[in-house]
DNA sequence: GTCAAAAAACCGTCCAGGTAGTATAGTGAA
DNA sequence: TTCACTATACTACCTGGACGGTTTTTTGAC
């Protein structure tokens, strides 16, 4: 168990030196220091930046799919279950957008097609919205808006008040039932 | 004339850069090189590589600006003149997108507050959309949507079909009048 | 209109500092 | 013995930016 903790540590801390610092700041040495492990322990786990980068990206793409795949699966909706379970666990939950956010920037940075485990997630997710029982365009639409929220944070660009930001989850949900 | 020219080569060099080869590879000399300047050249119209990226910044912030605002102007709609500049341009303009997703990465990752003209341009738009006959928090939805698909293109999640999209488009531009 | 002087636009090299990755010798726990 | 590391040293390379020059354009006095 300890050494699969570490492994996720060490994830956590490059998750957090990109956001905090900017991927310029990501370097192995930094990341070991954050972690507390030296650069050979961290080599140790993951033999290369690249590898590291990739291991960011894996994990949070797990961690995403089971929050959504549970959420839906415990829908007692008839209709909508995906769509809303996505917008629910992409607006609300405790996941960690920061280190999804952290992941994304850091692949793009390193090497385009380590995002190939998000990409799978997101045909595999418009998959189901399309059969889920409520218009395919409307549902469509709907994801597209929550991952607006997404790109807004990402950048930081037009923060939503918290009211506003109600208000639109509200309509969302509703939409995505109806 | 040509001076002006010559700082704006600049500035697509290394927006061509940037998406092409990742951020890790704007470097001044690559940047010079792709431009077709000496690395002396450059660094005399932008003194640092920060000054390159706010450089980036500043023109594709100045260019949307325009382009939405053109058309918000043009427009002959009595309600939904903004939010449908939004989508019309966002969608459909020839307007480089690529440069932009350069200009915000390369922002991001070299220094935050580059950013800033981009978020003053958002907080323009976001009144101007929650003061235009229509339901603000439609209207809000229909400019997250629109943002939603920046951000799939960005990391090339799920790139939708074209009938698909045109779908969404349609419906977008329908609500955003009504 | 001429022409020198100044300003603007550019070139090419050098260097200090930083970084990924390698190597190696050692430690303690299971 | 193997696993999961620590600690340190070292290499090979790259990059931002400073700097000192050169060429082209503009200016303004005559």
């Amino acid at each position: 168990m300890g050494r699969v903790t570490r492994k996720v540590e060490i994830l956590h801390a490059a998750s957090k030196i990109v956001s905090e610092k900017g991927i310029f700041n990501l370097t192995l040495e930094a990341t070991a220091a954050e972690a507390g492990v030296s650069k050979g322990g961290l080599l140790y786990h993951f033999p290369s930046k690249e590898a590291l980068v990739q291991g960011m990206v894996e994990h949070l793409a797990e961690n995403y799919r089971e929050k959504i795949a549970s959420s839906a699966h415990e829908s007692k909706l008839e209709k909508g279950k995906w769509i809303t379970s996505y917008v629910d666990v992409t607006f609300n939950n405790p996941y960690k957008k920061t280190d999804m956010n952290s992941g994304l920037l850091a692949a793009k940075a390193v090497n385009e097609e380590l995002l190939n485990p998000i990409r799978d997630l997101y045909m595999e997710w418009q998959l189901a919205i399309e059969d889920d029982g409520i218009d395919p365009v409307k549902a469509t639409i709907i994801r597209l808006a929550t991952d607006g929220i997404w790109l807004n944070e990402l950048f930081d660009l037009n923060q939503l008040s918290d009211e506003k930001k109600e208000a639109i989850y509200k309509k969302l949900i509703s939409w995505a039932s109806e």
